[in-house]
RNA sequence: GCCGGAGUGGCGGAACUGGCAGACGCGCACGACUCAAAAUCGUGUGAGCUUCGCUCUUGUGGGUUCGAUUCCCACCUCCGGCACCA
């Protein structure tokens, strides 16, 4: 009898065995091609859900898979530690925020390795720790030192119920709510530190270093918002410069009137006194309202005019100045040029108060008359000075204008900067001094300022006599304080912790105080593919400006990250904030590369068996403990990888789990099992041929799977290589007693290292095999064993199939040919009708076409 | 409205570069083993029909082609992102 696949033993084994032998820590080696994998750390919340399980198993085999190519490979792991839950926790429950998450960390830690991943747990990072966020303070302070961190009052979304202000990206969907809690933010006039992401905005547009999904790309090139336009100089009446953002300069001799948003700071001195009182009122109810309110396109328009007059510098005409809500301050300069027959919002503002509607862009079939709508595209320019009569292709640029939007819209074909208005045009502008090309960018910087405890302190300090001074490299970290009062309210302990706000001014030796907001987290994981090089990178030393905020030496092997995996969530946040580290590091001079993550892989979301994402208040949460108490850590991994799609994750399905089970345990009773009694039975050297042809086949499939993260096809050829084994054994028991079995065999084994480790490890060592399986060469396939001999050819009769030949690989056309037609499937088609064509498909089909 | 992605059996999902649609698995049905059940093993399993075979079938409608899940055009539905961004 063979002993029984029990995961529960062999799993804590090798678990053991792997760790005590130090085999997953990565060693840098010179003569090894390097490949750092890294999946998306967690924040310890305190259990292991199944959605890390999904993140990081796949993962895992992917990097075993690396590592039995031949790399040398890096995959580590850490905690995302500071944040608002444990905050929450200290507040509801009374327990220190830092005793909760470390806390957390520890079961996680243990929940993580019953997953048997490869991860170099030498290398972990916590970003709570000291010895890691004196390096996040020493970013900010550089970034500082680089103009690229800067501080600002400003209105900044607020949500109630977290107490803390949040970064644009942290505020979601129409009603503009809290990503973490759902409350919808409110905004706030605050002081507040930013970082300049939008200096690099340019750049952040160019992924061609970059091997990530089009969806990413896509998401980061739409938040960034890149818009070509043209800067245009109004004049007031008075003499003051308006500047305003256009991306249709071509439609300036249409501009009857302008808008500035309600908070432009010229409001308050063009308005004349007459309108005083009624611009005042309407300021006053626009930043009363919340942006919720503000945004919405439903709402109709609204404005008053201030009683200034503008002069459009194109036609020296004479223009009225309105505010106007549907104008933000924080998009281009704060004010537009109003053209309503080019621009649906201008449009129904003029319509509501009855500014005028001249045409400049005329349609292919325009009739003439006034507009009853907007018209936004290409057309002819009229009423436009000297440009009148120019075609414009609108919003199009040239590289799009192709023949067929020509003829569309009744335009010529070959248009050029010369002859097409909208280029035209600002080049004039720039000639004429009143106007220049632009580029303007929805990207705003990144606030970073959070006003919670729980969290990297920011090393600033307020001086009555110096104003905004850092503190000195030397002195970081700052230490956030651990004898702190939560407060009922929410609101930060650090405001009220007099020893650590009361400082001495670094400069002038006064007394001053200390910055008390601490860092948005994400600050943390921005750079933490860093600090994996060396965690504990110059603990206990002083640091200073000249420093490189990582281990150089682990640095110039390791970086930077080859193969990056995790949700698809961070897409604008996380993956956007790690470029601009990365870049701002390459600009500081400590890294030599441009991009953080050279190649990203996005997995999918996995719901409950009711198709509803996952969550305790639904109680439709699977718990992965669980499983792997009851079926094993491979099984999991197993259903993982073989039940979904990775990118694009589905329902968890309670019985699919079986089929991964019994596949184990039939790997499990082939492997170990006892070999069947040949007699005087021999194999004969085709059904060898056919056994290795199946191998090669195997790991051909396999290893192509693995490459492209296709995880369930590459267990479905796992399935499919054991059951034609299994097939093998029962037809020609006498099979298992050639090396060609044995080999066959041991290939098993190794294709299921990978994604199948543990059960891998012990079935390699009950093969007498030297440990471990995991440092085994991948095996390879040669083309000529795998191609099959023999191959089965469709035949058709226009397009369908009417019968099926079997014929040798290497059979030629002519032949092929000549048999399909004889076919007896296919006579009855052909009777009384003539071939007109014979198409062979080498190896595929033969389609006898007839008339 | 704009930008992405996706629609294939009862279910999860396969399908190279345009070449036999439905791999692999779940579920189900029948059979073997069993006193019985579970487990296991075997067989079958897209739909329809006038069933030794034929017809239909990859969201819908067209097109290109000897041949389309795959390419082109139009549309529908779902998911995600952005959105008074000038």
């Amino acid at each position: 009898m063979t002993e029984k696949y029990d995961p529960s033993v062999i799993e804590k084994k090798w678990q053991a065995r792997w760790e005590a032998d130090g085999l997953y820590r990565a060693v840098r080696d010179e003569n090894k091609p390097k490949h750092y994998a890294m999946t998306m750390y967690p924040y310890p919340s305190g259990d292991l859900h199944m959605g890390h399980w999904y993140a990081m198993a796949p993962s895992d085999a992917r990097a075993r898979w690396m590592r039995m190519r031949g790399y040398n490979v890096l995959f580590p792991m850490g905690f995302d530690s500071f944040g608002l839950p444990a905050e929450n926790a200290a507040i509801k429950r009374g327990i220190h925020p830092k005793e909760w998450t470390y806390a957390n960390i520890e079961r996680m830690r243990k929940q993580l390795r019953s997953m048997g991943a490869m991860f170099d747990w030498s290398r972990e990072c916590i970003t709570s720790d000291p010895s890691y966020y004196k390096w996040t303070q020493w970013f900010f302070r550089k970034f500082y030192d680089m103009g690229l961190a800067y501080k600002k009052k400003a209105p900044v979304d607020f949500c109630p119920t977290c107490n803390t202000t949040l970064a644009r990206e942290q505020v979601w969907g129409e009603d503009r709510h809290c990503e973490r809690c759902g409350t919808p933010v409110i905004k706030k006039d605050l002081e507040q530190w930013f970082f300049k992401i939008t200096q690099y905005a340019e750049e952040l547009l160019d992924f061609s270093k970059l091997n990530w999904p089009e969806r990413v790309r896509a998401m980061q090139t739409n938040w960034i918002g890149r818009s070509e336009g043209a800067e245009v100089v109004f004049k007031t009446e008075k003499g003051h410069d308006l500047p305003i953002f256009t991306t249709r300069p071509d439609t300036l001799w249409g501009a009857t009137f302008m808008v500035l948003a309600p908070e432009h700071p010229l409001v308050p001195e063009l308005t004349t006194d007459d309108r005083r009182a009624e611009v005042e009122a309407y300021i006053e109810q626009a930043t009363r309202q919340t942006e919720i309110d503000r945004l919405s396109t439903e709402k109709e328009k609204t404005g008053v005019f201030i009683g200034a007059y503008a002069i459009n510098p194109v036609n020296n005409e004479r223009i009225p100045i309105w505010i106007a809500d549907y104008v933000l301050m924080t998009y281009g300069t704060g004010a537009i040029m109003a053209v309503p027959c080019g621009d649906e919002r201008d449009f129904e503002f003029a319509q509501k108060y009855n500014l005028p509607i001249p045409v400049v862009v005329a349609p292919k079939d325009w009739d003439g008359q006034p507009f009853t709508e907007a018209y936004t595209g290409p057309g002819v320019m009229v009423n436009s000075g000297p440009f009148t009569g120019f075609p414009t292709i609108g919003k199009y640029s040239l590289d799009e204008w192709t023949p067929e939007l020509a003829e569309q819209y009744g335009l010529p074909a070959d248009l050029t900067p010369e002859t097409e208005g909208r280029h035209a045009v600002t080049r004039w502008l720039e000639e004429q001094g009143i106007g220049k090309f632009a580029v303007t960018y929805r990207l705003r910087d990144w606030l970073i300022s959070r006003q919670r405890y729980w969290g990297c302190p920011i090393p600033m300090i307020d001086c009555p006599t110096c104003g905004v001074v850092p503190v000195p490299y030397e002195d970081l970290p700052v230490l956030l304080p651990e004898d702190v009062e939560f407060m009922p309210t929410g609101e930060s302990p650090l405001k009220f912790h007099e020893g650590f706000k009361k400082v001495t001014c670094p400069q002038c030796g006064g007394p001053a105080e200390r910055e008390t907001d601490t860092m948005d987290t994400f600050m943390c994981s921005s750079w933490y593919q860093y600090s994996y090089m060396d965690p504990h990178w110059k603990d206990g030393e002083k640091l200073s400006a000249d420093d490189i905020p990582y281990n150089p030496e682990e640095g110039a092997y390791w970086l930077p990250v080859d193969q990056y995996t995790g949700g698809i969530e961070h897409a604008t946040m996380h993956l956007l904030y790690t470029r601009f580290f990365t870049k701002a590091m390459r600009d500081m001079g400590v890294v030599n590369f441009d991009e953080p993550m050279t190649s990203l892989f996005n997995q999918g979301i996995i719901l409950g068996e009711d198709r509803e994402k996952m969550s305790k208040s639904r109680g439709n949460v699977i718990a992965p403990d669980d499983l792997v108490q009851q079926y094993g850590a491979d099984t999991v991994r197993g259903y993982l990888m073989f039940g979904f799609r990775w990118d694009q994750g589905g329902p968890w399905d309670s019985t699919g789990i079986l089929g991964v089970q019994r596949f184990l345990e039939r790997v499990w009773e082939l492997v170990t099992g006892p070999k069947p009694e040949a007699g005087s039975q021999t194999a004969s050297e085709s059904e060898v041929r056919d056994l290795r042809r199946k191998q090669h086949q195997a790991v051909r499939r396999v290893t192509n799977d693995l490459e492209e993260f296709s995880f369930n096809t590459m267990v479905a050829g796992l399935m499919e290589y054991t059951n034609a084994l299994i097939e093998f054994k029962a037809k020609t028991p006498a099979l298992t007693h050639t090396p060609a079995w044995d080999e066959a065999i041991r290939t098993l084994v190794l294709l299921m290292a990978p994604g199948f480790p543990h059960i891998a490890e012990e079935m390699w060592e009950r093969l007498g095999q030297p440990y471990s399986v995991h440092q085994q060469s991948w095996p390879t396939w040669d083309e000529e064993i795998a191609k099959e001999d023999v191959i089965e050819i469709a035949v058709q009769v226009n397009g369908k199939v009417r019968d099926k030949l079997t014929l040798p690989a290497e059979v030629d056309a002519e032949t092929a040919r000549s048999q399909a037609l004889a076919a007896p499937g296919v006579q009855k088609y052909l009777a009384g009708k003539t071939p007109v064509k014979v198409i062979y498909v080498p190896g595929r089909l033969v389609n006898i076409v007839v008339k």
